[in-house]
RNA sequence: UCCCCGGUAGCUCAGCUGGUAGAGCGGGUGGCUGUUAACCACUAGGUCGGCGGUUCGAGUCCGUCCCGGGGAGCCA
């Protein structure tokens, strides 16, 4: 009659006394016991030892009971509440940018489609697929980040930032990159690269800070179960600040190194993961944040350096995760970014409103994208991003 | 999408050069115990990811597909 097993849901009523076994101050002298929820021991797949992480995943809807995951989403949520504490109390403003959007490309990724048509039955004009005919009246898709669209609030009240889900449609299998994640994106009117790059670091050793007091616990479990030397690294890394290099520099440090790699370092060529974490684990042995890439490996919306060759872009490198937070100081002026536009082979009257932020009082803005689960990725120690997220969504999945 | 590794009991895994499967944990039963992811005994669980092929015979070899993991690209 009484067999409570692991996973029962129990009210117990007794008198709290210390105890006299180990590893536990106070035990409950149960005096009344009620079950409100038996859990058949039989087929429930949650177990007293430890279980995979590639099993926990096929369970996602029981997974939050084990104590990784609790932990987990306690630090999320204070890092999430961090955050926010953060731009609050330095007066930026949390705008809403859409979930949905008209603009199809981004050129951040792959996007999802957002349609009500009935897909065995689609209306199409001159072979062509008629979105006219769709609801929105034009293609729709689900946003791959709400930058352009906080620039807008940027120019016209100064400090704003915006924390919401991204979509991208890449397939891409790794253990950092999910289809829904959610993205931290501040952008300041009358600032530039400098003060950018002085955000993200205030910003990282702030949250940083905040978790290593208020989370300590779940930190130090952590540390010991997951990932050892955790609590240093997160100390060392809030307190010994970052290194800053530009591009150019970066190049000829990865030259000059005696390391052999798998992809050729040159001037031009993107920086690859491995370069980064030779960077950040080796050379620096702390986040890196490297400045001025060339033109052609960025976005049309950076803004030209002088030289002509560069752009105002930042990416912050950590540790083992690498890229956390990428950024730059936008291109204020109309007629260069036109010009890169087309360079890009993108059509301007496609960003019409976008271009018009500059036609009409442009000022200096910059800002950045910091991934948030990759974040706390950084911040657990977990291994895989899939598991630091409520109910991951990745290529072939998207069960619960 | 490309490269590498894997898919055997509910979970975590073992199974040498081909001869129709094992352990620990978990479950059940009994015992013991101020227990802590306890201990002892007994016991029930498996179409060895799917399909096809080679062979007298395949978990083991070959082909193919599906799924998982690691890495790359893309990025946050």
């Amino acid at each position: 009659m009484l067999r409570v097993g692991t996973g029962c849901a129990v009210k117990v009523e007794g008198t709290l006394v210390p105890s006299p076994a180990k590893g536990q101050e106070v035990e409950l002298r149960a005096e009344r016991l009620e079950v409100f929820g038996w859990a058949d021991p039989e087929t429930y797949p949650l177990q007293k030892k430890r279980h995979s992480f590639e099993f926990l995943r096929t369970i996602a809807h029981l997974r939050p009971r084990t104590n990784t995951f609790g932990a987990v989403a306690r630090v999320r949520n204070s890092l999430s509440y961090a955050i926010h504490t953060f731009f609050q109390d330095r007066g930026f403003l949390y705008i809403h940018t859409p979930i949905i959007t008209g603009s199809d490309c981004e050129g951040a990724g792959q996007m999802f489609k957002v349609t009500t048509f009935d897909l065995a039955h689609v209306p199409k004009k001159d072979g062509e697929v008629d979105f006219s005919q769709d609801f929105f009246g034009q293609a729709a898709n689900l946003t791959v980040s709400g930058q352009l669209e906080v620039e807008a609030f940027a120019l016209a009240l100064g400090d704003v930032y915006t924390f919401g889900p991204t979509f991208r449609a890449e397939d891409s299998h790794t253990s950092r990159h999910l289809s829904e994640f959610w993205m931290v994106e501040p952008e300041m009117a009358f600032c530039d690269l400098d003060g950018n790059v002085e955000l993200a670091q205030d910003l990282l050793t702030f949250v940083l800070k905040w978790v290593l007091e208020r989370c300590r616990e779940d930190l130090e479990f952590f540390d010991k179960w997951i990932r050892q030397g955790l609590v240093q690294t997160l100390e060392d890394v809030a307190s010994k600040g970052f290194e800053r290099i530009s591009y150019s520099d970066a190049i000829e440090i990865l030259s000059g190194s005696s390391k052999k790699f798998e992809f050729p370092v040159q001037w031009g060529a993107d920086i690859q993961s491995e370069h980064e974490r030779h960077l950040c684990e080796e050379v620096f042995k702390r986040p890196v944040v490297i400045t001025d890439y060339p033109k052609e490996i960025k976005p049309f919306y950076m803004k030209l350096n002088p030289d002509g060759k560069t752009v105002r872009a930042m990416d912050l490198l950590v540790p083992r995760i690498g890229e956390i937070i990428g950024g730059s100081e936008r291109e204020d002026r109309y007629d260069v970014l036109l010009e890169r536009m087309k360079e890009s082979g993108l059509n301007p009257d496609d960003y019409w409103w976008y271009l018009e932020l500059r036609k009409y009082g442009s000022a200096p803005h910059a800002g950045f994208g910091l991934g948030f689960e990759r974040l706390v990725q950084f911040v657990t120690g977990i291994q895989n991003i899939r598991d630091v997220i409520p109910f991951p969504r990745t290529p072939g999945n998207v069960a619960f």
